[in-house]
DNA sequence: ATGGCTGCAAAAGTTTTGCACTTCT
DNA sequence: AGAAGTGCAAAACTTTTGCAGCCAT
């Protein structure tokens, strides 16, 4: 059997390839290091990141390439109420983040009552909704202690 | 009986002197404008606008009035998936927001689901939650036909 | 009067762009 | 070959900050 690890990588890859996008050696970098983990890195991680094995990576290229796989639907851009962007593997299962204010950790859930809200409010406004983003914040387990 | 728009006004002059923050014209300024209609301005808008009654104005103090009021508690900040954030006044009534593709419109709806949402991801999660933000993007009715 | 607030200018942080050169297909 | 992609440097955009003087309390 398949480890997850690789055949998420996979199908990152085939992603990839079947965008249009032609497949450079930087790109697949940024592309694996972003589907590596759960980590939800920003440009600039992902950058330092990258330039470990390819020194010579520029920062443009870094934002250039994620323009271009968020625009090609390889990833996803999120926002956590700081002024950077994250990203992440687009997902086929529709999910949502819960950010740590202590740590800031992002932990990914599912919600299992969006698919009725999101008919609620189609319903209610009147308009064709075509994306739920859902950002919950609070202290983790761990952090919740330190509060106390 | 008083009409709405200035009971909402009466309420963030409250909040604004409760606040332990000085009242200065300037400040009045802006959250007047932020307080007007449910427009969801960014700074630069609030600028432009304020301007326009107080031309010495300057944007530094635009931005200083949005940080302070923002932890006073007065007003809201808002990221729509955009590089730059909004602002509301604070709302007692908890509230998210649906953003139109096409024309920009903004919005709110209650979400009658999401304490029941926020109780489930708390238990699964293990997070004490102090915040819930959900943003839907779609197209109006009015845009929507226009994408036919 | 005095500490908070303002305007101005300069800086900081993130993201985008122009251009010449290189690489993928 | 030709289009797409890259690196570098410069610019753009939003937001923050230092400082001297001003104003609300």
């Amino acid at each position: 059997m398949m480890a997850t690890k690789e055949k998420a990588l996979l199908t990152e890859r085939q992603a990839l390839s079947s965008s249009g996008l032609r497949i450079t050696s930087q790109r697949a970098l940024i592309l694996d290091i972003i589907g590596r983990g759960h980590e939800h890195l920003d440009a600039d991680e992902i950058y330092r990141q990258a330039r470990k094995k390819d020194p010579r990576l520029s920062l443009s290229t870094v934002y250039r390439n994620l323009q271009m796989l968020k625009k090609a639907g390889v990833i996803d851009e999120l926002r956590f109420g700081e002024s950077r962007h994250h990203y992440e593997i687009k997902s086929a299962v529709e999910h949502h983040h819960l950010v740590c204010l202590g740590c800031g950790k992002v932990v990914e859930f599912k919600c299992r009552l969006c698919p009725e809200m999101r008919k609620d409010v189609a319903r209610k406004e009147g308009f064709d909704i075509t994306g739920v983003e859902v950002t919950m914040t609070g202290y983790c387990a761990k952090c919740r202690q330190g509060r106390r």
